[in-house]
DNA sequence: ATAGGGTTAG
């Protein structure tokens, strides 16, 4: 167009803009970016939301930021534009931290608004600010949308609670198939295994197909029942259901996960042979089977063959082969995977860390687990203290277990199985000294209980 | 003429 001599105008950019979003072509956009400015059209909103969102969905927040700092006028659209980025890329928190932020200046979420945050609400599990939204939607008048209704059911269920999500649900006149999905899948993820089954039963007695979504969130109840004959029958069906029988990537990946968590490697590996391309989610699931297995060789054979392929291991798949390493006992191999991995420029996480502590406990090379954890700029929790706990009771090491004890019970986050294993100690080295600290932690009758 | 709902791996 530009080479015919027609000059772009504001509608230009906006689409242009679109383009490079869909794209993720961060260098195109950068280019539109400074057509924009020689055109004179910075202060145009329209133009400047595009901007802020061809910015944020290719991956550029800091520059996305700036752009957004440096609207004369932010409103709703570039406020909503960089929430529905942030819900949509992993950074929850930051999405409702700028929820906050705009309502503070006054401008209250509309619909759009309301359905981007209700996302980071459901992903982080902020049932708080959560309920919030549904008071907005409440007062708005907003019940009756369908968009609005299924983001409630999405974030309640992701929140665990299951009974507002199923009220909610129950309230709809004519749910759709994406109602339909959010309350299955939620069931699912819940392990509400057999209701959500039920669901997908009913809603095709009421004459709905079901679709992809459907199947992956049927799929993960049943990988959960571990129900293998479940799964055969459910995958028969996708492979009858699929055109000219090619099987969509998600569906694949959930029927590797499937087979993997009833134990049957041999249809996960069929399933994943059979996909004409392989994106890392679906390698990493057989990746994952074949370490909840056991099959070492598999695996790092695996391992090769994924890269090989071009593709990048990230922290999930590093973290499945520190588990094959945890539990074979292959120290060496692990720390060689750590640096490897530290050479991919993946910082190990908190779950990287407990394989090692796992693997150092087991052998009982309690200094250096020690030693590790203070070294890594991780600060450990009570799961971590609960690996060591463990081997200090293999080890019957009962000085070291009061000290990790204490460690543990300064995390505010420490949950009741920990007390557990502390009281099997406990009962084990026949220490009053423990129980003392489990009453004083954990009151007299649950306590004694455990004990 | 800018922003929006459900699905995959630990």
């Amino acid at each position: 167009m530009q080479r015919h001599g027609v000059s772009p105008n504001v509608v230009t950019f906006i689409y242009g803009l679109k383009a490079c979003s869909n794209l993720q072509a961060l260098d195109k956009g950068q280019e539109l970016h400074a057509e924009v400015i020689v055109e004179g059209l910075e202060d145009h909103p329209f133009v400047n939301s595009s901007l802020v969102d061809m910015y944020a969905r290719c991956g550029a927040f800091a520059e996305a930021r700036e752009v957004f700092d440096e609207l004369p006028h932010q409103d709703i659209v570039s406020w909503t534009t960089l929430i529905s980025a942030y819900a949509d890329n992993g950074h929850d928190k930051q999405a409702i931290i700028c929820l906050e932020a705009m309502q503070k200046l006054g401008i209250s979420p509309n619909v759009i608004t309301i359905v981007c945050s209700l996302k980071a609400c459901g992903n982080t599990g902020n049932l708080s600010v959560g309920k919030k939204l549904h008071m907005d939607i409440i007062v708005e008048q907003l019940e009756g949308n369908p968009f609005a209704t299924n983001s409630l059911i999405y974030m309640y269920t992701k929140c665990g609670s299951l009974d507002e999500a199923w009220h909610i649900f129950e309230e709809m006149h004519s749910p759709d198939i994406i109602s339909w999905n959010s309350i299955i899948s939620g069931f699912a993820e819940q392990g509400e295994n057999e209701r959500a089954l039920a669901l997908s039963k009913q809603m095709q007695e009421q004459g709905l197909l079901p679709d992809n979504t459907t199947l992956v969130g049927v799929l993960k109840a049943v990988a959960n029942m571990e129900a293998f004959e479940h799964g055969r029958r459910l995958h028969a069906q996708v492979f009858h259901s699929c055109e000219d029988q090619s099987i969509d990537l998600i569906v694949a990946t959930a029927l590797v996960d499937m087979y993997c968590k009833c134990g049957s490697i041999v249809y996960a590996q069929q399933v994943f042979n059979k996909m004409e391309t392989k994106d890392y989610v679906l390698w990493t699931s057989l990746l994952t089977g074949y370490a909840q297995q056991g099959y070492s060789d598999l695996l790092f054979q695996a391992y090769d063959s994924m890269k090989a392929h071009g593709l990048q291991p990230t922290a999930v798949t590093f973290l499945s082969l520190l588990n094959v390493c945890s539990h074979a006992g292959l120290i060496n191999s692990a720390y060689s995977i750590l640096e490897v991995m530290c050479g991919y420029g993946i910082e190990p996480d908190i779950k990287h860390l407990n394989c090692i502590v796992d693997l150092l406990g087991r052998s009982g090379q309690f200094f250096l687990a020690f030693a590790v954890l203070e070294r890594l700029p991780i600060k450990p929790t009570y799961i971590i203290w609960s690996t060591i706990l463990g081997h200090c009771r293999n080890h019957s090491i009962s000085e070291l277990a009061q000290y990790v004890f204490e460690c543990a019970v300064s995390d505010e986050e420490v949950e009741s199985a920990f007390f557990v294993v502390m009281s099997n100690l406990s009962s084990e080295f026949v220490s009053e000294e423990y129980e003392d600290v489990l009453h004083s932690c954990y009151g007299t009758s649950a306590s004694s209980s455990l004990l």
